[in-house]
DNA sequence: TCACTAGTCTTTACGACGTAAACATGGCAC
DNA sequence: GTGCCATGTTTACGTCGTAAAGACTAGTGA
């Protein structure tokens, strides 16, 4: 059925994981199918389990790959603000809600789905590495370890809910009589938005 | 196959419900199934068919009872509080999280997946008065209409998207290292966490 | 009272899916 | 060169959602 020059596929592994990430943004999480992602890949229904154990594993890595991305996307957003604390956890919070989305698919397979195996060692360290960096932008306001005493980890617990809550309504569509019309306004509202959650 | 005194089952309508629920609660979203649900009735698999057009059609309803409950779960709480604006908005909060705490599976049906029919009547009628009924709490502390201006909606954004998010973290178990070991503190460390979006 | 109709449930059937096992191919270490 | 084994294919099995056709019965209207 697959028709390919080589018997041998070459890089089938990250063909997979390119193939899953345009199903799951075609299909939907419950569309989600192993072997579509077979067929958009160009190899038969049974190829992947040799590079994935079974559809868990691969939307596990998947969610990795995300987690990556998320935490690429707030780094990024940080590095391009000003530098004084407030400004930096404004934009990195903008940039974790900018990231939902832009990949709404991959931001519910992250977080809103109990699809991936979430002690998965690479999800674990990328996952970590995006707490890490909200913790540390915390720490630069407060001027201390946020995880060190019960304020803090307030402070923290309270930062990352608001952002991560209005991530997950803006793409549930939940806050279309909330937020602004156009698009250019958006920003300025988030920013305001995260502004109220800011630790002293 | 399915052994029952009557061939008619009398209401299997509100029994296909009740048994969705286990099933969900059981399989989760992701294993969730028809013919499961069928079985945990007693009936044939085609069974279904007569009360609900499709799954979808069925979670959708099951939707709608969550959405009903988490309103009746924030009205109780709301009402067994302290008469003081902020009280009640602290406690109409923590009853959000405190449902989603007790019914995850429901919660992320209601929020976190697509598979409901976002647009029906009944699922759009109970939601809406769960909205409302945030929305009212913050008209009784900033004594008018949120709606009314860009001021109020971001008073109802900021409001809610803390509470979902700390719902939704939560459940999705990322708060182990933030939130207080023991349960007897977590309503106090909650209203801690709620009184940190209370408007002005 | 008695057919008949419409609604409820079952049976059967079909295509798609996930997974496993047996088989084919060819890259690569020796 | 040769043989091993990772990589890919084929075949097979059980389960799922959905549709169509048949069995049963409650309720209606004559």
């Amino acid at each position: 059925m697959p028709s390919r020059a080589t018997y041998h596929h070459g890089d089938l592994h990250r063909a997979l994981l390119v193939a899953a990430e345009a199903e799951l943004i075609e299909k939907g999480i419950e569309g989600f199918t192993l072997r579509g992602v077979a067929r958009r890949a160009g190899v038969s229904h049974a190829a992947p389990a040799h590079h994935f154990k079974d559809t868990a594993a691969m939307l596990t890595a998947l969610a990795a790959v995300a987690a990556k991305r998320l935490t690429e996307t707030t780094t990024r957003r940080r590095e391009a603000a000003p530098h004084d604390p407030r400004s930096r956890f404004l934009a990195s919070g903008a940039g974790y809600i900018d990231f939902a989305l832009e990949n709404p698919a991959l931001f519910m397979l992250l977080f809103g789905s109990g699809r991936p195996d979430s002690d998965d060692p690479e999800l674990v360290r990328h996952a970590g590495a995006a707490f890490t960096d909200l913790v540390d932008r915390i720490a630069a306001i407060t001027g201390k370890d946020p995880l060190a005493d019960a304020e803090g980890r307030l402070d923290v617990a309270a930062a990352w809910s608001l952002v991560h809550g209005v991530a997950s309504l803006l793409i549930a569509g939940r806050m279309k009589s909330l937020r602004p019309t156009t698009d250019a306004d958006r920003d300025a509202w988030l920013r305001r938005l995260i502004e109220r959650i800011l630790p002293d």
